[in-house]
DNA sequence: ACGCTTACCTACCACTTGGTAGGTAAGTCA
DNA sequence: TGACTTACCTACCAAGTGGTAGGTAAGCGT
C-alpha cells in the first residue's frame, strides 16, 4: 500500500543499474551515478536497497529469472530430441543476442566468482544446466553418457553463444558494421551445424 | 644503467597488477592494492608507470605478446592442414588453461570495450584472428569460403574454449574438484571431435 | 670529489566512494 | 482529524581514490 506513487522508480532503478552493472562491472559502477540520470540522488536508491550489494543481487536475481523463463516457452512440442536440443540452444542464441547487457553481466559474474552477495550469481546455474543435461541425454546416442560427459559437450555450446554474443561490439569496431551483421546472420546455421555433428558423433566411450 | 637495483620491482608490479585486474577489473583494483602486497607504497608503482591506465596497458601488451607467442611454436610441421588447425586449437586450450588470469583479463577487455588505454586490448586481436583464418583456409573444404564464414566457425571454437577456462572455478564450487577435474581432461578430446567434425562439414554454399 | 640518474619515500591534495542521520511532503487508513 | 507509511530529500562522514610535490639515499661515470 505505497502512500504516494513512485512511477516505478524501483524499476527504473534495476534497469539503470543493469546497463551499468554490465558496462562497468560492479566495482566500476557507483550508486550515485547510477540514479543520476534518472534524476535521483544515491538516497532514493538506498530507500530501495539497502547495500550496493543487494541492488547488484536483485539485479542478477531478475537475469536469472529471465534465463530461466526461457525454458517456459514452446516445450509442449513433443518431437526429436536432437531437434528439442537445437531448439533450446538456438532460443538461447536469440536470447543472448537481444539481451546484450544480461548476457554480459551473467559472464561478468562469471569471471568474478568472489564470495560476494553470497554467491548470487552461482546458485541459478544449477537448474539451467540441469535442463540442458536432461535435454542432451534425450537423445538416444547419449543417454548412457555420464553427466560430465554431457556437461563438457553442452559447454563447448554455451560457450560459442556466449562468446558470440559478447564479442560483437568488439569485433564490429575492428571489422566494421556490415561485415559483424553478416556473420550474426550466419551464426545460427553455423551453430545448428554444430551441435548436429557433435551430437551425431555420439557420446564418447565410458572408461 | 640503473643506479640502484630494482630487484625486478617493475615484473613484480606487473604480476601483482595482472593478478589483481584478472580477479576484480579495472576498476576494482587500486594502486595502492597492487603494490601492498609487495611492500611498496604506491608511488613506487606511479615511478614505474605514471598512471593506473598505462599500468593497464602494459599489463594487457603482456597478455597480447603471450598470446602472439603461442604461434611462434611448433609450426614448422608441414602436415596436413586440419590436423595444424587441431593442434593451433588444442595448444591455445591448453594455453588458457594453464594461464587463468591472462584469459580472465582478456575476457574482461572483451566486456569493456571502452575507450580506455586507446583500445589497447583490440589491436592485437587483429593478427590473432588473421592467423587463425589463414590455418582454417588451408584446409581443402574451406578454401573458397569467406572471411566472414571461417571466423563465424573460429568463434565457436574461441568461444568455447575460452568459455570452459573461464568456468572451471565457478562451476568447481558447484559440483566439486573431482567432478570438475574429470571434465577437464575430457575436453582436449571433446574440443578437437567438435573442430573435426565442423570441418568436415564443409564450407557452407556461397549466397 | 661531483654531478647525474635511479629507486624509492613521506606528505599532501581534491575528489569520490558507500553509507548514516534526520528531515519533509504527500498519500492511506482509522 | 490524526497516526502512520512511503518516497524521497539535504547534510554529513570516514575511508579510499588517483595523482602531485618534493624529498633522500644509493650507485655510476668522469
Amino acid at each position: 500500500m505505497p502512500s504516494k506513487p513512485s512511477n516505478g522508480t524501483r524499476e527504473q532503478i534495476l534497469e539503470s543499474a543493469l546497463l551499468q552493472f554490465a558496462e562497468r562491472g560492479f566495482y566500476g559502477a557507483s550508486i550515485a551515478s547510477i540514479v543520476k540520470e534518472l534524476g535521483l540522488t544515491k538516497q532514493a536508491l538506498l530507500h530501495y536497497f539497502p547495500t550496493k550489494e543487494k541492488l547488484y543481487g536483485e539485479v542478477l536475481r531478475g537475469i536469472s529469472e529471465g534465463f530461466a523463463g526461457l525454458d517456459q516457452g514452446a516445450q509442449k512440442t513433443a518431437d526429436d530430441a536432437e531437434d528439442q536440443v537445437i531448439r533450446h540452444f538456438l532460443a538461447l542464441n536469440r536470447y543472448c543476442l537481444a539481451n546484450g547487457p544480461q548476457t554480459t553481466l551473467l559472464l561478468r559474474e562469471l569471471l568474478d566468482n568472489r564470495p560476494r552477495a553470497g554467491n548470487v550469481g552461482t546458485w541459478y546455474l544449477t537448474e539451467f544446466l540441469r535442463t540442458i543435461i536432461d535435454k542432451v541425454k534425450a537423445v538416444p546416442a547419449w543417454r548412457n553418457a555420464s553427466d560430465m560427459q554431457v556437461l563438457a559437450l553442452a559447454y563447448t555450446w554455451l560457450g560459442a553463444i556466449n562468446y558470440h554474443a559478447i564479442s560483437t561490439p568488439t569485433l564490429t569496431g575492428i571489422f566494421g558494421k556490415d561485415e559483424i551483421e553478416a556473420l550474426s546472420q550466419k551464426y545460427p546455421a553455423q551453430l545448428e551445424r554444430l551441435i548436429r555433428s557433435s551430437l551425431a558423433a555420439g557420446a564418447p566411450e565410458q572408461l
